[in-house]
DNA sequence: CACCTTCATGTCAGTCGCTGACATCCCTAG
DNA sequence: CTAGGGATGTCAGCGACTGACATGAAGGTG
């Protein structure tokens, strides 16, 4: 390496929530987060799509590695359990070591609304593949919609219990709880 | 009157859905549809958060409405049956005379992200209202968030069965059959 | 070693969304 | 008739985002 640090991602989303955590998401600019990281302004526009993303880098390995574990579940499984296994593939990732972390991120997504649209639409982006991985297992449209949006709904439960909780229990363990609330409700 | 036409506020929405659908939502500028309902960029704002917004009017209603049909609904319904109750209420406003231009709305929606992130935004804040209610009639809160997420992707699915549809059925009976769709598939 | 290609980055100018501050002018109450 | 309020216009400015072009380091090829 010479002219160019490596790492320039790393270092912007770094740079992002150190800054964000001190001043507040609208009390940050783009130019200061590039700046922090020893870039500039046009070079974060290189590396995320916009401003908010910088936050949501990594995501994508979340999705494709929950589709991949509903994908590779027992065929036998009813859909909604295909689903839950596929979540439950997460907890690897979303594991106790990274519970304080996510917390941070977590509080500062929910202090902005602009942070809470491009979450529910990753997650719903998230929902849609689960629902297409399902239906090529044939699954009708509808269960297959069906299954992913209640599973997912029950995993953001899930996940705010378990970035809450004092730490005894994984996000595996309140995914199932969430389900057994879920089945307990649509019964 | 003298200076001002009256209906500034519809104005700018039925400009801003000519423009849209002529040009989509990116080749539009604000000031453009300002300019076509006789006004500035600055009254736009005036009456609109923000540029999204203008194809949003009238959604507080669409929650304000569902909420008091929740709300009002027999005590002994079952969480599920009563966001159930609150979400066909929404049938009435979405009658048939409206399915032609929810469709068209729908389709703008449908092609451009930002604009499906405030969908989404709007339909988790009466999710989120929804579980508020029944928790206040006693439910707890997890079961109150996972009925009111589960009836909205219900009301989700029958929203798009019913614009998409020849017309057959209205949104009441789309509904009842999502649910019924819900129940076979977490049972 | 000299040369060339590649590619991440820098620079610059410009558009557009959005806001604060202040002025304008009609309508209505008194 | 006058005073005040409310909706609008005007203007200046910030910040997000983009296209076009330039730069310089890394790596391969002769």
């Amino acid at each position: 390496m010479g002219r160019w640090q490596p790492g320039a991602q790393g270092r912007l989303q770094q740079a992002a929530m150190e800054l964000i955590v001190e001043r507040g998401y609208d009390g940050v600019t783009v130019a200061e987060i590039a700046e922090r990281a020893g870039l500039t302004e046009r070079t974060f526009f290189r590396h995320f799509a916009d401003k908010r993303e910088v936050l949501f880098a990594g995501q994508e390995q979340f999705a494709a590695g929950v589709v991949e574990a509903l994908t590779a579940a027992p065929p036998q499984l009813t859909p909604l359990e295909a689903v839950v296994a596929g979540l439950a593939a997460a907890g690897t990732w979303l594991n106790d070591e990274r519970r304080a972390g996510s917390r941070v991120r977590q509080g500062v997504i929910d202090a902005h609304p602009e942070l809470q649209e491009r979450e529910l639409i990753k997650l719903a982006r998230v929902a849609a593949a689960m629902a297409t991985s399902l239906q090529e297992r044939g699954v009708g449209h509808a269960e297959a919609v069906l299954a992913a949006e209640a599973g997912m709904a029950a995993f953001r439960l899930a996940f705010t219990r378990w970035v809450d909780d004092p730490g005894e229990h994984d996000l595996p363990w309140h995914l199932d709880a969430a389900v057994e609330g879920l089945r307990a409700v649509v019964a």
